[in-house]
DNA sequence: GCTCGGATTTAGGGATACCGAAATACCCGC
DNA sequence: GCGGGTATTTCGGTATCCCTAAATCCGAGC
């Protein structure tokens, strides 16, 4: 009765990022694809979470996060987190860089590491890339966004959020000083940043990065 | 071919160290003892060892790490030790409390944050309890040192090494100022330290504690 | 030399977490 | 209402690492 394993703690972290920013319950092959397992390791995978009550799920039905389970991915997504700030605040990564160590570190630290490092970084609320850190009791601190990609002609807003899943993007944005924090204005597939920058972004660009609306 | 594991890679580092300070090469039975598992696993695993090269191995002899094997096993122990030493320095762990973290976080770091972590530390050569930590290219800062055991009565000499396998004795050392580092007198079965302090040790504890000769 | 007891290996399984191929359920468009 | 194609599950299997129980080996002591 482990109950706890690194796959266990990546299905947990997976379903919740689906839901994290949009509302529809992740499907099996959505999960497949995202863990880059094959389907049919996702519906074996899942029995065993739904026999825990982590998530509930009927045969070819949707796959939902209990509150348990919920609480168990927060605690995954939490040390994810904190892992990259440190990464970054501490160690000299660039935010490009982290995702991948955070991915393994995220399974081997224990509670006390985890709480020393929050203490050590000022119990920091977002982490490099604008994604909410939950706190040590679960609740998180969110700030209304919108899309880039749904976001009116002409929008100018505060840079809050940027998906951490293309390095090759995160590269582009901070040669031109956009991060977190940072003011701009959308004029059609272009970001203007501050001091006369722009980014031109593709679809795939204008589908990861979030402003204050 | 994954290659590596944290069970090989825990394997190669307690064959190693049995030999770090004494030179018998380390039988089955004392390898289970150490890593509490069963003989039977043990005969498994040192097969599949055997096999990639990394110790030689022949039924009802000893086991040996080869040079491919031995430099595995330094490059597992720099991790450990390395991790130790960060905990104890930059994250206010004592030394008694590093062991069981750095068991865990040796298999997960990488290679890049390993080097980050030995720069940020200043490339240190010696871990909190005195362990030589091997440099990147795998030579070691030795000293010479005697066992406490092994010492004539009377000796006196200045601590190198304390073993991390018993942190209730860690504690009751650091409560008198005995660590690393410090001048010392053998008297019997009690150690004098530094400012009149003394602690009396049975068996145990004079088979942990290494003197400058 | 022989024997016996401890050390080691062999044999047979279990748990976890994958896979590909084959069966089955579901649902969209007609 | 009926296919038919896609999503999902089932089924049989692999790899890793561990276990207990049952051989088997080995060497110390007689
Ligand atoms: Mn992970
Ligand atoms: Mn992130
Ligand atoms: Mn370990
Ligand atoms: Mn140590």
């Amino acid at each position: 009765m482990a109950n706890t394993s690194p796959a266990i703690e990546d299905y947990l972290k997976t379903i919740h990022a689906h839901t994290e920013w949009q509302p529809e319950p992740i499907t099996p092959s959505v999960l497949a694809t995202r863990l880059a397992v094959a389907p049919s390791s996702v519906t074996e995978m899942v029995k065993k979470l739904a026999a825990q009550g982590l998530v509930t799920h009927q045969p070819y039905g949707a796959i939902r996060l209990t509150d348990a389970g919920l609480s168990r991915a927060l605690g995954v997504v939490r040390r994810h987190r904190l892992v990259e700030t440190w990464l970054v605040s501490d160690m000299g990564y660039g935010w490009d860089a982290v995702h991948d160590e955070a991915e393994v570190l995220e399974h081997a630290i224990s509670d006390r590491l985890l709480e020393a490092i929050d203490a050590h970084l000022g119990r920091p609320a977002r982490d490099p890339h604008g994604d909410p850190i939950p706190q040590a009791d679960g609740s998180i601190v969110s700030v209304p966004t919108v899309l880039l990609s749904e976001a009116p002609a002409g929008h100018a807003g505060t840079v809050v959020r940027i998906s951490d899943r293309d390095p090759q993007l995160l590269r582009r944005l901070a040669a031109c000083g956009i991060r977190p924090g940072v003011l701009v204005t959308l004029s059609g597939d272009t970001l203007d940043g501050p001091d006369g920058t722009a980014v031109e972004l593709d679809a795939d660009g204008r589908e990861a990065i979030w402003l204050t609306t």
